[in-house]
RNA sequence: GGGUGCGUCGUCUAGAUGGUUAGGAUACCUGCCUUACACGCAGGUGGUCGGCGGUUCGAGUCCGCCCGCACCCA
């Protein structure tokens, strides 16, 4: 009754998958209904941010993951909302753009470089949403959003209408980080701190006690020399029994002869430098705490453009390190300098130039988020963190918080701040929300100002930073201020999946932008994965020259071996290692399935009485049972890891070698009743069709492809199978397996092949077994 | 310097409540075409479970200290 397989070629064949792109896409497979009766899942899918070609390989593992998220929650019966997105504001495009067309965004005016970075951002989203495509994201691409488009960025604007009249915004001058390279006030979140070699100079500063008498000197260690025209103070530590005669004395700084107290303070570490500090505006955090705290008049020593201003007297105009080598060769031969060491310090770098960071007083806007900690700290508490373990990264944050959140960049490729300056009084006024405005270039949609009735404007010229439109995601794909219906069934959206290197930025912010505006937290659970490193473990680099490019990887082996690699691979939240040659080692496991299906599908599928199963086929549904059950668990928690290991191991460890080859004579009918042929059939089709079911998330292609050869219809339109057969005769799987191997090894050790007759006695505990086992070894006597 | 998390064969990892020779995969080596598959089959080499102490009859599993990696904060 066997015949000619229905699946004919003999490997897996990637090519296929272009085919079935285009039967998903006519036949609108993933399209998400609004009402529809099911349970909603709403997925705060990440825009991601085109910096850079080619795309991270770690990022493209990353949607492929976020796929088998969609397609979990679709065979878990759910209505799946799948938005993409594709962020394109603000810096890194802006840096991007300035390296590779090598211009420089200040000089060449506002319209053309806007027009500029637009261009970069097209020619990098292409390849994105490529890989996308390719990869089988089941979202919708054809309709997918951009942060910079009008409809996005009027949202971002007419949000922060609503903080500004919510009373939640302010503007405020006090010492914020800045980065001279970007010309840009940055928030801390987009502070990090890198290692860099540095000069720790030991500088002689006079001492006096107060009344103009000398008193000595002392020995000061710094690596900012360069601000000593700002030092108003210096620290040593209270219990520091080397100063403790001077606390109280004042210090004379040299080449400025300013006269500054000396004051104990358990900020100045004994075992540092000389254990004497000097306190300048600003050489770190560290100084803007003790200025307020000492109540220091600052002095600026820095300008916008990182210059040094006419407060550092001769060094005006000096670049920062200009001005350091130079100061530090004057106090040298002024015999000031007692040594210079050469130390590793942790610098403050801006996260997008990496260039370090200085401390500058600038006026910017602010968003309240101090008086928010609590509530953040509740919601951080209450959500579905995956894995649990990562909730404590957005714990810690929320600790470290020290101010508001500053949101105004002088930056041009942004969502401008829609504000317009009354000429007359100067005061600020705000448009109605609802529309996209851009200040520096528009009319205001207003002719009189609300304070003063004055009729002429100056527009804002500022932007926001990248972070005030990525935080409303949620809001955005809900059409928040738009639908009211649509809003009300889509949020709070059901799962944000995100990488753990944002979550100070992009989970924080949306939480606390997402709560103040609709008093509620913007999803229920937070899925985090780890980065992508190298085959070696090292973070991915051009200077390193480790880039892997995904798209020849994914077009050599396929979309689904890429996908089947990264989970795998990739345990949820921990870093993982983007190796070709293991991306490559997927494939045979495909390739394995096809065969399985091919051989499968040369026998009728049959429809039996469960009363007439034998044992053998009872046994392997036992395990087939407790496969179903290990993948649900995997699937509940959307750790892919667990279903793709356990399938695997299923498969190739007892399904292909164990189970095929006991009931192969008996599906073939060679020495067995219609009946015992019957139920191997319906056995190898029963565990072939939840294989793949239990697969499908994970590898959408080859299982839709084979399940449309079986059944004539697409495998996404299915659920998960059910636990559903007795898991009694697991019992004897490990007494099968090391049967099998044993007469295996005796047929080599005796140098007989595999189809030779043997004469060897079934254990007493295999009876059941011991028709198919005598058929399988070919076992005489 | 402080905090948090992590640390099992080259690599990815399984190992509730401490208990026989630490399990699997991949890579590697050897042999083999067995009526689905050589992208296959069978067999094998490989781990002092980061280190050192402690508790215990017994620790990868509990405790302490240390080391390394990552992140966060000084």
């Amino acid at each position: 009754m066997n015949g000619e397989p229905r699946i004919r070629e003999k490997v897996w064949d990637p090519s296929i998958e272009e085919k079935l792109l285009d039967i998903w896409s006519r036949e609108r497979l993933y399209e998400f209904r609004l009402d529809d009766g099911r349970e909603p899942f709403i997925i705060d899918t990440p825009p991601p941010y085109p910096s850079g070609r080619p795309w991270h390989i770690g990022a493209a593992a990353h949607y492929a993951q976020i796929d088998m998220i969609a397609r979990t929650a679709r065979m878990l019966n759910h209505n799946v909302y799948f938005p993409i997105g594709i962020d394109r504001n603000g810096l890194p495009v802006e840096i991007y753009t300035e390296r590779t067309r090598k211009v420089s965004m200040r000089s060449i005016g506002r319209e053309r470089f806007i027009e500029m970075c637009r261009e970069a951002l097209d020619e990098l989203e292409r390849e994105m949403v490529a890989i996308m495509r390719r990869l089988g994201l089941s979202a919708d691409l054809a309709n997918y959003y951009r942060t910079d488009s009008e409809e996005y960025r009027a949202l971002t604007q007419a949000t922060f209408i609503e903080l500004w009249h919510k009373g939640l915004v302010y503007e405020a001058t006090r010492p914020n980080n800045y980065c001279p390279d970007c010309g840009t006030t940055i928030a801390d979140a987009e502070v990090v701190y890198k290692d860099l070699q540095s000069r720790l100079v030991y500088i002689r500063f006079r001492v006096d006690d107060g009344y103009g008498s000398d008193a000595g000197e002392m020995v000061i260690a710094t690596t900012r020399p360069e601000l000593l025209c700002s030092c108003r103070a210096v620290i040593v530590n209270p219990d520091d029994a080397r100063y403790r005669h001077l606390h109280g004395k004042t210090a004379v700084v040299p080449l400025y002869d300013t006269r500054v107290r000396i004051v104990p303070h358990p900020y100045a570490s004994m075992e540092f430098g000389s254990g004497a500090v000097m306190v300048c505006s600003y050489g770190d955090h560290t100084d803007v705490q003790l200025f307020r705290e000492l109540g220091l008049q600052e002095v600026i020593a820095l300008d916008t453009n990182g210059l040094m201003t006419t407060n550092a007297g001769k060094y005006a105009g000096m670049r920062v390190r200009d001005a350091r080598d130079a100061i530090i060769e004057d106090l040298n031969s002024a015999g000031l300098v007692v040594k210079v060491e050469s130390i590793m310090h942790r610098t403050p770098v801006c996260e997008r130039s990496n260039t370090p960071i200085e401390i500058i007083p600038m006026n910017e806007f602010y968003v309240k988020q101090m008086q928010f900690i609590d509530e953040l700290k509740e919601i951080a508490g209450s959500m579905v963190f995956h894995p649990e373990m990562h909730r404590q990264i957005l714990l810690n944050w929320l600790n470290s918080i020290a101010i508001d959140w500053p949101i105004s960049r002088r930056r041009f490729y942004a969502t401008e701040i829609p504000i317009w300056y009354c000429r007359r009084c100067g005061r600020a006024n705000l448009p109605e929300k609802g529309r996209y405005y851009r200040p520096w270039k528009d009319k205001p949609p207003f002719s009189r100002c609300v304070h003063c009735g004055g009729t002429e404007f100056i527009g804002e010229e500022r932007t926001f930073d990248t972070w005030m439109d990525s935080s409303i995601s949620p809001l955005f794909i809900s059409k928040y201020g738009n639908d009211e219906r649509f809003f009300s069934h889509t949020y709070p959206a059901t799962l944000r999946p995100q990488a753990k290197d944002i979550v100070r930025t992009w989970l924080h912010y949306t939480i606390l932008r997402c709560y103040q505006l609709t008093g509620r937290a913007p999803f229920k659970h937070a899925w985090i994965m780890g980065y992508g490193l190298d085959e070696k473990g090292e973070r991915m680099s051009k200077s390193r020259g480790n880039v892997i490019d995904p798209f020849p990887v994914i077009g050599r082996y396929g979309a689904d071996t890429f996908r089947l690699w990264s989970a795998s691979e990739v345990n949820l939240g921990y870093d993982f290692r983007c190796s070709e040659q293991r991306i490559a080692g997927m494939q045979k496991f495909l390739t394995k399935l096809w065969n399985i299906a091919r051989f499968i599908s040369s026998f009728p599928r049959a429809e039996i009485d469960n009363g007439s199963l034998q044992a053998s086929d009872r046994w392997i549904l036992a395990e087939l049972s407790s496969l179903v059950e290990r993948c649900m668990q995997g699937y509940k928690e959307f750790n892919f890891f667990i279903p793709s290991n356990a399938i695997r191991e299923f498969v190739w460890n007892l399904f292909a070698p164990h189970y095929i080859e006991m009931v192969k004579a008996r599906a073939y009918g060679q020495g067995f009743s219609r009946d015992e042929q019957e139920s191997a059939c319906y056995t190898l089709y029963e565990c072939l069709s939840t294989v793949l079911l239990l697969l499908a998330p994970i590898t959408p292609f080859i299982t839709d492809h084979l399940w449309r050869e079986l059944y004539s219809r697409s495998i996404h339109l299915e659920r998960f199978p059910e636990a559903r057969w007795s898991r009694e005769m697991s019992r004897y799987t490990s007494a099968i397996v090391e049967f099998n191997s044993k007469v295996w090894s005796m047929k080599k050790g005796s140098g007989r092949s595999l189809k030779d007759p043997i004469s060897v006695s079934i254990p007493d505990d295999l009876g059941e077994f011991s028709r198919d086992l005598r058929a399988m070894h070919n076992i005489v006597g």
